[in-house]
DNA sequence: CGATTAATATGCAGAAATTGCATTTTAGGA
DNA sequence: TCCTAAAATGCAATTTCTGCATATTAATCG
C-alpha cells in the first residue's frame, strides 16, 4: 500500500533530481524513477523535466510546491495525531494558543479544561494569524486570541464562533525598587522602555494606543524589542525599562512585589481573551470543551 | 499505484458501512475490506468498529472526519489544478474574491490582469472568512476584500501582505422615477430598505454605521433582505426599497438614469479594495501579478 | 433461544504492481 | 568527439491486489 506518494513528491522537490531522491526514499534510482513515471500517469501531471541532466521539478511542481508541502505535512500530522489517539484511546484537542497568551492564562486554562476525563490537551502557540490559519484549516480545535476591547468586534463570521472567555488588562509594569526614580525622571526626560516589534499583536496595541501619548510628555527610549512577553517581563524585573505585559503574566511578580503596576501613570489597556472554534464541528468531546470554556467565562 | 486511499476513507465516512463504501468506490467487498485492513497496517489507526454490524467508522475516524474530508478535497482540487496546468502550460491564478467584489470591480480586475502572456485567472467568490482561508492554505493566491476606511486596519499580520488596490463608497441607491417621493415620505415616516443579511461583512457595515444614524429620522422598513450585492442592486431598480451597494456596481445604472445615488440624504461608507497575499510565495507569475496589482493602485 | 439474514472476513489462485540488478540511452562537460 | 553522470528500460523475482467462493459473525425475527 503505496500511502506516501506525497513525500516521494516532496523528496523531488527537496532535491531536485531523481538519483538524490532515491537516496532520501531508500529506494534504487530505478525503482524510484518508476515512481516518479507511474505517478505521472495516473496523476497526469508531469512531475520532472527530463530535457536536462540531472533532471529537474516540473514547472507546475515548482509552481504548488508550498501548498504540496503544506499538504504533507499536514497529511503527515494528520495520521500522527490519529495514531496515538488511536493507540491510547483518547482524544487529543489541539488549542492555537497566540504567544502571549500561551504564557500568561495558557496554563490555568489548560488545567481548568484537564479535568475532562481522557482528555490530552495541547497549546500550540502561534501568532494571530497563524491561529486562524490552524483553527480554519481543522489543525487546532480551538484559538485563544486577545483582542482589545476598544477593537469593534470584526466580523465573527459565519465560519466561526466566538465566546469572550475572561477580560485582562495588559499593564505597564517595573521593578519595585527603581519604579519612583523611573517616573520622576519621566517629566521632560526619557523614558526607558521594552517594546515588542511592531507587527506583533502586543507591539500593534502597545504602539497605537499607549505609546503616542507617552511621547507627547517625554521621549521614549527602546531599550529593548521582545516579542516575547515573558522575556519582556523579565527585562522590567531586571530595570532595563517599562514593560507592558498582560496582568496574568504579571500577577506573581506584583504579589510578591518585585514589580509595580504602572497604570495610572503610563496607562493601559482592557483586553478581551477571546476563545472561537470552528461553527460546523459536530465532536461531542469538542462540546464539552466549549460547555467547560463557557462556564470559565466571566 | 494506489493514490486514491483519503477517498476509500471518505467513502467510508459518507456511507458507513464497509460494504456500502466498497459499492461506492466500485470494487469488491472483499477487496474492500482489505483494503481497509491494509490500510489500518499501514497508518497503524483503527478505522472502522467492528463490534457492530454493519460496522461503523471509528471514534478516531469520527473525530477527524471533517479534516480527513478537507485534505482529500484539497488534495483533489490541487491535482485537477496540476493537471490543467500541465496539460495547457498556462498558470491558472487563483483570486479568492469577497462575494460582494466578485460581481462589481471583479470583471475589471481580471481584465486588467489578463494581459499577462499565458496566463489564466479564476475568480474565487467567498465571504470575508473564506477568503483568508483559502489565501493561508494556498488555494488561493491571492485575496480580494473590501475593508471600511475608517476600520483600524487589524495587524496585517506577519505571513500576509497587503496592498489598497483603490478606494469604493458604499451608496444608497434608488429608481430615480420614485426618489424625490422616498424621500418626502421619510420625514417622520418609514424608509423601505433592502438589507443584508447581519453576518455578511455588507450587513455589518450598514448595519453599525449607517442604519444607527437613520433610525434616529425615521423608522427603518426591511422590505429585502439578500446577501448578494446585485440582487440589492435590482430590487432598488424595481423601487422596493433603497440598497447600499459598491459605487462600481452601480455605475452604469448610475450613468444611464436608471439609479440616483442618495448619499447626501441617507450617508455612504468610504471603502478600501484590500489585495492580500502571502508573503512566503515565490512565484516569478504571482510577483508579476503583484506588481500589476501595485500599478492598478491609486 | 434457535433459525435466518445480512455484513464482514478469509482461503485461494490468477492478475497486476513494484523492486533491484544489469544494461542501455541520453544530456552535459572536457 | 569522448567521457561521465543521470535517468530509462528489459527482465525476473517478489509482493500486492483482486474477485470468487466460502466461512464467520453480528443483528433480527419468530
Amino acid at each position: 500500500m503505496r500511502i506516501d506518494w506525497l513525500d516521494d513528491i516532496v523528496a523531488l522537490l527537496d532535491t531536485g533530481s531523481v538519483l538524490e531522491a532515491a537516496r532520501l526514499r531508500n529506494i534504487s534510482q530505478s525503482a524510484f524513477s518508476r515512481r516518479i513515471q507511474g505517478l505521472e500517469d495516473v496523476l497526469r501531471v508531469s512531475l520532472v523535466e527530463r530535457r536536462t541532466k540531472p533532471s529537474r521539478p516540473s514547472a507546475t511542481l515548482r509552481a504548488h510546491e508550498d501548498q504540496l508541502r503544506r499538504l504533507a505535512l499536514e497529511l503527515r500530522q494528520l495520521l500522527k495525531e490519529m495514531h496515538h489517539e488511536s493507540r491510547t484511546g483518547s482524544k487529543l484537542v489541539v488549542i492555537a494558543s497566540q504567544h502571549a497568551i500561551t504564557t500568561s492564562l495558557g496554563p490555568e486554562i489548560i488545567n481548568a479544561l484537564s479535568g475532562l476525563g481522557k482528555t490530552h490537551i495541547r497549546l500550540r502557540s502561534a501568532n494571530l494569524d497563524e491561529c486562524q490559519g490552524l483553527l480554519l484549516t481543522g489543525q487546532a480545535d480551538f484559538s485563544l486570541t486577545y483582542r482589545l476591547s476598544g477593537e469593534p468586534q470584526l466580523a465573527p463570521g459565519s465560519l466561526t464562533e466566538e465566546l469572550v472567555v475572561t477580560t485582562e488588562k495588559l499593564i505597564p509594569v517595573f521593578r519595585s525598587a527603581d519604579a519612583d526614580a523611573l517616573l520622576d525622571g519621566m517629566d521632560g526626560g526619557q523614558l526607558d522602555i521594552v517594546a515588542y516589534p511592531a507587527d506583533a499583536f502586543l507591539g500593534l496595541a502597545v504602539g497605537q494606543h499607549i505609546l503616542p501619548n507617552l511621547e507627547r510628555l517625554c521621549s521614549l527610549n527602546e531599550v529593548a524589542e521582545t516579542a516575547l512577553s515573558p522575556a519582556a517581563l523579565q527585562l522590567s524585573r531586571a530595570g532595563v525599562g517599562v514593560a507592558w505585559i498582560p496582568s496574568a503574566l504579571g500577577r506573581a511578580d506584583l504579589a510578591s512585589g518585585d514589580l509595580v503596576d504602572l497604570s495610572d501613570a503610563l496607562g493601559a489597556l482592557d483586553m478581551q481573551l477571546i476563545a472561537t472554534r470552528r461553527r460546523d464541528t459536530t465532536n461531542p468531546l469538542d462540546e464539552s470543551i466549549w460547555a467547560n470554556l463557557q462556564s470559565l467565562a466571566i
